[in-house]
DNA sequence: CTTGAGCTTCTAGTGACTGGAATCCCTATG
DNA sequence: CATAGGGATTCCAGTCACTAGAAGCTCAAG
């Protein structure tokens, strides 16, 4: 398989596979011509990197991902430990932008957003101490 | 007012500070011995920033919120905008995030974390074509 | 034989910083 | 007066995960 079509089965684009492929992810061949050759297990891996991706894990956490995929003696506890951490980090992220997301909501319910220049949302950045009440 | 202090008072590392002149987001002057030199106004501009930022938005967003701020003639209804957009960014993100924290809370549950290998959370990665059932 | 699609490599850019190195300035102490 | 420190300066490189673009090679069809 030549990438065109790799690209088109993992749904990934050409340029991320060949990213994938520099930075050590996996290892297709070569053809005589130069082009890289995948097989299916490379495709195999790039659905899985894709779909790791897609579920927001780091191209690291894909590296420790696919390795103990490729490891018959793993013990699943590995692999949740990874997917734990993950999924508090996913935590956190939501907890973060839900308080981004309550204090703008509430900033842009109070401006009127007419013509005038007076404005509840700039003043509330222009303050320079700032509770949270 | 040096640096330290302003990074200080702004609750912002100096890196920062110099880099947000570098990008031309304020404009201190310099003593003569070559030492950036603050004044209040960068102060409160930094600040903004700073405030700005916490809530998620975009370096270019707060450029142009800190020229709303500075523009006598400015209409509320332009600051809005600004903040309507980055609210409804927010929001695509917390959903795209509520998303994963499902698929993978569902997984992390699914799998034992024991010392055998079989692990749900492996098979569901490595699966080509997905289905979101 | 040419055309066009697809492949190759390489460099550089994204956003918003951050770390580190080399050097300069200012103040205080021995 | 020498020096030691803390703070300031600049510049370069790195982060993360790609992505855009340029220049050139290869292949299949007409």
């Amino acid at each position: 398989m030549n990438i065109g079509e790799v690209a088109k089965r993992a749904g990934l684009p050409p340029k991320t596979i060949r990213y994938y492929e520099e930075i050590g992810l996996i290892d297709p061949m070569r053809s005589a011509n130069g082009y890289r050759a995948f097989r299916e297990n490379d495709l195999h891996k790039l659905a899985f990197i894709g779909r790791a991706r897609a579920l927001g894990f780091s191209i690291e956490d894909c590296r420790t991902l696919l390795a103990l995929y490729g490891d018959d003696s793993r013990e699943s506890a590995q692999v949740k430990r990874v997917a734990e951490q993950h999924l508090a980090q996913i935590d956190n992220k939501i907890a973060q932008l839900q308080s981004m997301r309550g204090t703008l909501a509430h900033l842009v319910k109070a401006c009127r957003g007419d013509d005038r220049p007076d404005c509840p949302i700039l003043e509330d950045l222009s303050v320079l101490a700032h509770a949270d009440s």
